[in-house]
DNA sequence: ACCTGAACACCGTTCAAGT
DNA sequence: ACCTGAACACCGTTCAAGT
């Protein structure tokens, strides 16, 4: 919003002409670099960029807007990574690395359920940014840590490889689909298609506006709830391990 | 690819330039307009655009890209769509659309069953499009006509209200997943962290390197299916209907 | 080593003008 | 009514130059 200043450039007239600057300073160096001229870091760079995606949207993301608000010209941005994609890709990893893992010793189908919460938690943190991350690759490293902690679980709970192949890929699916539609809500575009209007949908399409008071926000947990329980148990996973053989 | 010709004006000059032209024709007005020339319409610039996003892929399919391969204008367009924005909406219907509605007289399972296949298959029917599409508006009459198909068998089951809008949410969070999944391929992007070589995961990660055989393209009709009948029997829409009361 | 500024090849869209 | 071309305000990125 707004336009705020202009860029360093301002930033450093403002300083050199303001008045009221520490008399000590020289004028080419103020006392204390301002926050915003601490060295640029990749760190400080992802951070940033995380923050301006989920205050602008990903498409109105951009270089040079990440510049502004790291007090830089943009492309000293280039410094430190190749390209944007190369930024996009560096979040990837950082938003993946922090979900947490659950505690081992509970049961496979706890840890499951745990694993599938920690996702979703995720996507509605960095709604802006999620349908980006969850469609590029899961494939570096702390990708594959996480999603193998999933695919373990399945064999934990005794299913063959294969099965605990399909179980796995079927949940991912499953998880995948309900935080994209969780966050997206079918709601975005101008559309010259008007939306069809409740009057027109009690009258065409009874069902449909009937169901739709369970499509409301306040049902999105017990409705994900539902379906992650069914799949669970459908694949193998039960609420309750089968007594342990070798329990204490 | 390339850059074909220049647009317009070249191919204008060629053809009044050219020696072989028929005779008959004045240096204005050629015998019959070019196959390009014909008037612009919204029909022909959806068609264009879609063939031309799943030739390009979505990022790089502009508006003066689709001006060119239209042999027009890019602002030529705007006579007929107000933005760029309300040609993609134009294409998530028109592609929504063109999904078939089963026959009402199978199963509501079986009717389920060939829903979600319908959609799987749009989706790799035009995979460059199908990440926009899925995650747009449905809620023009021709999405919510196709929604309200797969809600109605869930009733068409027996199932009660609640039930049934829930089953019809789950099942949909289902297939977004599967078919973004599926042609995402968790593949794209550039990325200095490199995706875990295959003897990495090898060591590091044996159970995903033995389960990675499963994820191949060759398995993904497999796995899809077996997720969906997981869920439908969940769900409560059993392969066989409990034979009916009043049948024949 | 780290950052800058001008420049290049693109975008989507507005607008006044052409037929 | 339909189409054009120049122009505007943006992009991502390259490159030669500054400190």
């Amino acid at each position: 919003m707004k336009n705020p200043e202009r860029s360093t450039k301002n930033k450093a007239r403002t300083r050199a002409g303001g008045a009221n600057a520490p008399t000590t300073a020289p004028t080419r160096t103020p006392v204390r670099k301002a926050k915003s001229r601490e060295p640029l870091s990749r760190e400080r760079i992802e951070t940033a960029a995380l923050a301006l995606i989920e205050e602008l949207g990903l498409d109105a993301f951009s270089t040079r807007k990440l510049g502004e608000s790291l007090g830089c010209e943009a492309m000293s941005i280039y410094h430190h990574f190749p390209s944007k994609a190369h930024i996009l890709d560096a979040l990837v990893d950082r938003v993946i690395a922090s979900m947490v893992i659950p505690d081992t010793r509970l049961s496979p189908t706890q840890r499951l359920r745990e694993l599938a919460h920690a996702w979703r938690r995720t996507a509605h943190r960095h709604p802006n940014f999620y349908a980006w991350l969850s469609l590029h690759r899961w494939n570096s490293e702390t990708g594959v840590r996480f999603l193998s902690q999933i695919l373990a679980c399945f064999h934990d709970a005794g299913l063959a490889p294969e099965r605990a192949a399909r179980g796995f890929r079927v949940l991912g699916y499953y998880i995948l689909g309900a935080t994209l539609d969780e966050i997206s809500g079918y709601a975005r575009g101008p559309s010259s298609l008007q939306p069809l209007t409740q009057d027109a949908l009690v009258r065409d399409y009874p069902l449909v506006a009937q169901a739709s008071e369970f499509f409301m926000p306040e049902h999105f947990d017990k409705t994900f709830e539902l379906g992650l329980s069914a799949l669970l148990h459908q694949l193998g996973l039960p609420d309750e391990p089968p007594t342990p053989a070798s329990a204490q």
